[in-house]
DNA sequence: AACTATTATAAACACTGTTCATTAAAATTA
DNA sequence: TAATTTTAATGAACAGTGTTTATAATAGTT
């Protein structure tokens, strides 16, 4: 008859709609003080409906962890134009940055957070969207084998520490912990004590010892 | 008349239990877990009489997370004793590493929270701890470039660069998202799954890049 | 002993995530 | 169409959170 359809589709326009108020709501305030309530009140529903719609915050947490790694990997799809690899590597790291400057809380939702993670583990399921970015880094990793770089390595562990210094640089600056350092900014003439200058500056840096790298 | 002195005393001391309860309960149960509430009953206190003695429970993280460095820089008096500055950076990562794995709460805290940092930032401080430890990984990269490592290079980026690798690494381990990562584990033979080894390993990996900077 | 300054606390405020019995609405059956 | 069943939504409560404030108890001074 269609009527069942009908609900259907009216049951899970409200579960994207719950989603999307949070979502509006975590990167207006920010995830600890983004209440179930609040949402509830945006959506103009009863606080006690979302949990028809979600078993509990953690599982909006993680929805909203996946809908943020799509975006990532969106982010990662202008590197399909570059032809040489380890060019596609470097582009592959400033998107990289791009997004966590640009998403600051989305990064911290897929990168930093325990709690969507747990939820992966609660319900013994796998990280596919992490191993979809991973594997995107490491072909293009062992693609820059092929063309003469990174010789004697093994490109998983190798994949591994260029992921960590990107996330390591990242990190470090959206956390706030670079802002009150004083000698890592101050004493270089280049920088003038701009923090924003830092990173871009180290991943410079980082660039130079991977290029080194080539046979 | 000395009376003034003993009160002062026991103030200090009262100050001193407060800490030591909350570190206690902080790593028995974790930062989540560990309420105002918790804190005065264990020192047997009413909740308010915390707020006599610290603004409020920021203060408390930052006054940890000062001890937790204090700790760290403990962690890395091992590298007096060695003489050659690479050998020297190596020990540091180690001693960095193994101090995140013995302590991931401490190293949250000191590290990953923002509050700490917040604490630091209103009241326009300093962060010396930061300082601190960054001046000692600093020192040893400008005494590796006289050994002949990392020519033409500049030891405050590249020193970051180290730092957010090591970061990095630690991070991504103890927030979980390792363990859900099938693509980077099972596939190499070396690994068998086994995320704890995926971190030594790539470490050598690290260590590796770095030891083919020489000259 | 009386007064003052310090220290401690009970109670309340405004929140939080979550559960559950009850009510309102919609769909199905008689 | 009327009665019944299934589904959806909610108000109220529970147990917790950080924090403030007026009040009470204690200690020190005159």
């Amino acid at each position: 008859m269609g009527t069942a359809e009908r609900k259907e589709r009216h049951k899970e326009d409200l579960k994207k709609d719950i989603l999307t108020a949070a979502k509006e709501l975590f990167t207006e305030k920010g995830f600890e003080a983004t209440s179930i309530r609040a949402i509830a009140e945006k959506i103009e529903y009863s606080p006690a409906t979302i949990y028809l719609y979600y078993k509990d915050k953690n599982e909006i947490v993680h929805a909203l962890h996946q809908d943020g790694f799509a975006l990532l990997i969106q982010h990662f799809s202008v590197i399909n134009t570059i032809a040489s690899p380890f060019e596609r590597l470097k582009a592959l790291g400033k998107a990289y940055m791009q997004f966590a400057f640009e998403h600051p809380d989305v990064y911290q939702l897929i990168f930093i957070m325990k709690e969507p993670m747990e939820h992966v583990a609660k319900h013994e399921d796998e990280w596919h969207e992490g191993d979809q970015a991973f594997t995107l880094l490491l072909k293009t990793v062992e693609a820059c084998q092929q063309d003469g770089y990174f010789k004697g390595f093994e490109p998983i562990g190798l994949s591994f520490v260029i992921w960590s210094t990107m996330h390591g640089l990242c990190t470090l600056r959206t956390s706030g912990h670079l802002e009150h350092m004083t000698v890592a900014c101050k004493d270089v003439a280049n920088l003038n004590k701009n923090v924003d200058e830092l990173l871009p500056y180290s991943y410079d840096s980082f660039v130079s010892i991977l290029e080194r790298m080539k046979a």
